[in-house]
DNA sequence: GCGGACTGCTTACCT
DNA sequence: ACAGGTAAGCAGTCCGCG
């Protein structure tokens, strides 16, 4: 069969959906005239839907969201969503590409290899020339090609990778191979006319064009080559992708258990769906032990926009999700992979449900669904450079409630009962409100995640699938390797790259860590009136673009190279060809720089075109920020430790040298840290020469990050406060702010930031220092006659491991997550234990088991002091010298 | 047997 | 599984003390 769209149809559904809703559907329909040719005539509410066949269809516009191998057609396929009916359509690869892996023998040496002639997925060989960039040469290689991907590796045993001596490429999964070399831009719009799938051309608006032009006028061709690339995939506009987010519940005999998917033996009660077509609809399982009567599909009054459909049978209520999950293109989930998905498959098996009814497909880490795409929130959240540099850090439990609050404003309902015990009502409200918070996520900002997650997959090349799953390092690894592919660039094997530059020269100052990293400059302890902080915007993507860093070019293998050497290492670095990491990370530093981190400032643009450009600028800066990490961390594909090390020695010899030239120019550097250096009272005309220097001796852009009316620095590194001139504060590293401080201690410490917000010269601080004196004084009497409530007294830490993994100490959190799980409360890696500390033979208790009375005193007034102190010392002022007297006569019984 | 000096572990932060 | 550098508090150990 040539033509090879097929759409997947469901005809029952959308009846049935149109006839239920009042509200006007908002999908047009119009493709379904041509669709309905397939459509199977069965009994829709027995056989799920599948395949009907391949249909000869037209799309107009529809963009790649995913592309996943068919194990049964073996080829590649790919899930578009199309623009025009909000439907993924599937189109299967019409070019017979297949697996392969690069060997370096000969057709003639491989066929020696009797093992990998006999193998059964053995197709055969072609002769490939590829360019080897760590050797510099051109090298001649034989593609080995097989039947389908397992047969290049995967399996245990006898895969060809491991038959021949040494295999290039073999590593790389073949959906992702597919992508490199049939070129598929992912998350960018494409046609099909009689099912040929043709890329519809997307050129930048002119003045958008001529613009980028003269920004990189003075950089080579394919510097300016690159930088049109990734202009043309982040120009292009997304579609409004609609999805449905899903939640169930379980009626757990356990409570305190969460219910195991795999085994899934209790029923699923309740399943909700929040739309972003504006449907929520929750269904209902009749259950023996609720006396209520089940609320009918009229609604229920506390739910009036739900749509509420009871069910006698379990088996009816899953098929019935089944056929909403296969109404909408993507399922948003919070941590659908390893619960909501995987309970609901494997329920459904132990329901007697047939594999080929179940729309969900489970692999070993994660749930996808056969047709649409399953989008888990979970795990997008839970990475971490998406916590610390998309959303700075304003969620800290990956939790659907702690990010629901942080980001929302709303949380998860708090549940009286368990779930088994609760009434139809409040279970219904329960689980919508998940559905809700987990849409909400996704529709808050304009789209924001909707929209990030395309960008990223679109300058990654990666599957929305993958990408939400995945961390930077894949999607850096994809990104080079696309490139590699591009260029007829054979991917180096990580054994080679290690050999020749697997070890690191410098001495790093944390034991354990494999090489040198940033400097940190000795604050000068005090209050400084008018510091004007000067960063290195990106500074290691900076360092990586201008010092032409990458694997093959660091320690490259030419001998008049060896005269470019690197300060504070014995490495040099080549200065015959361009690094193709240097190249990639070094035009999207300058496009976030240089235009898109401009642009989203702009004013009088269009409030989505500025919206759009801030998505991009912050996706530039998530994978920014990893660039230069990843050449350090092992598992990376291209480990390069020289790479890694180098950038961090040329980012302390740029901030030493600046700080040097600062000096000579006779400004006084106060403070800095990797690549920041604060002034004391700069003159404008010095910072202006300053800058000048670093671009001319440096090539590296200095610019002014903000300016504080005052800073205050104790003798402590990464720990100081920066009051701007309007009086809001920059706080770093001080302990009051700290998640797991007190919040009793938080408060009166914030009390004193306001106090010395309002300080606008030397003189205004003797008055502060009055007011904070008299702040602590009154904390100290409340902590005395405890009237601070044990959540206030709480400090929250994580633990980051299972009690048992505590081995070598045992921790105060720890102490009190043993005392929970004494009560039956279940601990687990990730929470936060709060407990507050008492007197007693353990020292500390769990707040839900703890009281007032056995607080101790003592240790807490020790805690506010030291964390007073830390601001205190740099004021001269000592709490200690004096509440000396007062502190003693607060104790004194009586 | 006990307290201070010390080291190592753990967490949370900064860039 | 992006990196290294810093602070703080506590757990555990060693050593001296007649």
């Amino acid at each position: 069969m040539s033509t090879s769209l097929y759409a997947f149809l469901k005809g029952k559904e959308d009846r049935e959906t149109q006839d239920s809703s009042p509200k006007p559907y908002a999908e047009p329909r119009e493709f379904s005239s041509q669709a309905k040719e397939g459509e199977g005539k069965g009994d829709e509410a027995k056989e799920s839907p599948k395949p009907e066949g391949y249909l000869s269809l037209n799309l107009a516009r529809a963009y790649v969201l995913s592309v996943a191998y068919d194990g049964e057609g073996k080829r590649a396929f790919l899930k578009l969503y199309n623009e025009a009916d909000h439907r993924i359509y599937l189109w299967f690869d019409d070019s017979g590409h297949k697996p392969y892996c690069l060997s370096d023998l000969t057709p003639k040496e491989l066929e020696g290899i009797s093992a990998l002639m006999n193998h059964p997925g053995f197709v055969g060989f072609d002769v490939v020339k590829k360019y080897d960039a760590l050797a510099d040469q051109e090298r001649t290689m034989t593609k080995i090609v097989a039947s389908d991907p397992l047969a290049i590796g995967g399996r245990p045993t006898g895969c060809i990778r491991d038959i021949i001596p040494k295999a290039w490429e073999a590593e790389i999964k073949y959906h992702e191979c597919y992508i490199f070399d049939r070129d598929i831009a992912v998350g960018m719009p494409y046609k099909i006319e009689d099912g040929k799938l043709i890329k519809i051309d997307f050129k930048p608006p002119p003045e958008v064009e001529k613009s980028i032009e003269s920004l990189f006028k003075d950089e080579s061709e394919e510097f300016k080559d690159m930088a049109r690339r990734w202009v043309e995939l982040l120009e292009c506009p997304v579609p409004s992708l609609r999805r449905a987010a899903l939640d169930i519940e379980v009626a757990s005999t356990v409570p305190t258990r969460v219910p195991n998917p795999r085994e899934a033996k209790e029923p699923i009660v309740a399943v909700a769906f929040s739309a972003s077509d504006g449907r929520r609809r929750i269904l209902l399982l009749r259950r023996s032990n609720v006396k209520a009567p089940l609320p009918m599909s009229i609604g229920m009054p506390s739910l009036p926009e739900a749509e509420v459909e009871a069910f006698e049978s379990e088996v009816d209520m899953i098929r019935r999700t089944f056929q909403i999950i296969e109404d909408y293109p993507i399922i948003l989930t919070f941590n659908g992979d390893d619960f909501d998905l995987s309970y609901l498959y494997h329920r459904a098996l132990n329901l007697g449900f047939d594999r080929k009814e179940i729309p969900i497909v489970m692999g070993r880490e994660s749930a996808s669904l056969r047709h649409g795409i399953h989008l888990d929130l979970y795990k997008f959240f839970f990475n971490r450079s998406i916590q610390v540099y998309a959303f700075s850090q304003k969620y800290r439990e990956v939790t659907l409630d702690d990010v629901g609050a942080s980001l929302l404003g709303v949380g998860k309902m708090e549940l009286e009962k368990p779930i088994s015990e609760l009434d139809y009502e409040s279970l219904a409200t329960y689980c919508l409100q998940d559905a809700d918070i987990t849409l909400s996520l996704t529709t808050m900002d304009e789209d924001l995640i909707m929209k990030l997650i395309i960008v990223l997959a679109r300058i990654s090349h990666t599957t929305i699938e993958d990408l939400s799953r995945q961390g930077v390092s894949t999607w850096l690894r994809n990104m080079i390797s696309y490139e590699h592919r591009r260029r007829g660039w054979l991917i180096p094997r990580s054994e080679d790259l290690l050999e020749v530059k697997g070890f690191t020269a410098t001495k790093a100052i944390i034991e354990g860590k494999k090489y040198r990293g940033a400097e940190v400059i000795e604050p000068e302890p005090g209050a400084h009136f008018n510091v004007s902080v000067l960063d290195f915007q990106s500074m290691y993507p900076s360092i990586i673009r201008r010092y032409n860093l990458s694997y093959e070019t660091v320690r490259c293998p030419h001998p008049e190279c060896q005269k470019n050497t690197i300060p504070g290492t014995p490495h040099w670095v080549c200065g015959r060809r361009r690094g193709i990491s240097s190249l990639v990370i070094g035009s999207l530093r300058d496009l976030r720089v240089r235009w898109y981190k401009s642009r989203a400032k702009e004013k009088g643009l269009p409030k989505a075109l500025a919206n759009w450009y801030g998505v991009i600028s912050n996706s530039l800066k998530v994978v920014l920020n990893a660039a230069y990490g990843v050449f350090g961390a092992e598992s990376f594909f291209l480990y390069c430790p020289p790479v890694a090390e180098a950038t961090a020695s040329i980012g302390r010899y740029a901030i030493i040298e600046t700080i040097r030239q600062a000096q000579a120019i006779g400004m006084k550097v106060v403070y800095g840290d990797t690549d920041s250096i604060f002034l004391k009272a700069p003159e404008a005309s010095k910072i202006e020469k300053l800058m000048d220097w670093s671009v001319e001796r440096l090539g590296m852009e200095l610019d002014i990050d903000k300016v504080y009316r005052y800073a205050v620095f104790s003798s402590r590194k990464k720990n100081y406060l920066g009051v701007f001139q309007d009086g809001s504060v920059d706080i770093k590293g001080l302990t009051g702010k700290k998640r797991n401080t007190p919040l009793f201690l938080q408060k009166a410490f914030f009390d004193m930031i306001r106090i010395l917000s309002e300080v606008k010269s030397a003189e205004e601080f003797d008055e502060a220092k009055e007011r904070i004196t008299e702040l602590v004084k009154t904390c100290y009497t409340k902590l005395k006659n405890r009237q601070y409530s044990l959540e206030e007294l709480a400090f929250n830490i994580m633990m980051s491991r299972a009690i048992e993994g505590y081995v070598k100490t045992k921790p105060q959190h720890i102490k009190a997550a043993e005392l929970l799980a004494q009560k039956g409360i279940e601990v687990t890696a990730g929470d936060i234990i709060s407990f507050v500390k008492v007197v007693g033979p353990t020292g500390v208790k769990p707040v839900q088991l703890a009281s007032i009375k056995e607080i101790d005193v003592e240790k807490y007034v020790g805690y506010v002091e030291s964390t007073f102190q830390q601001v205190l010392d740099a004021l001269d002022i000592d709490l200690k010298e004096i509440l000396g007297a007062t502190r003693l006569e607060f104790f004194m019984p009586g």
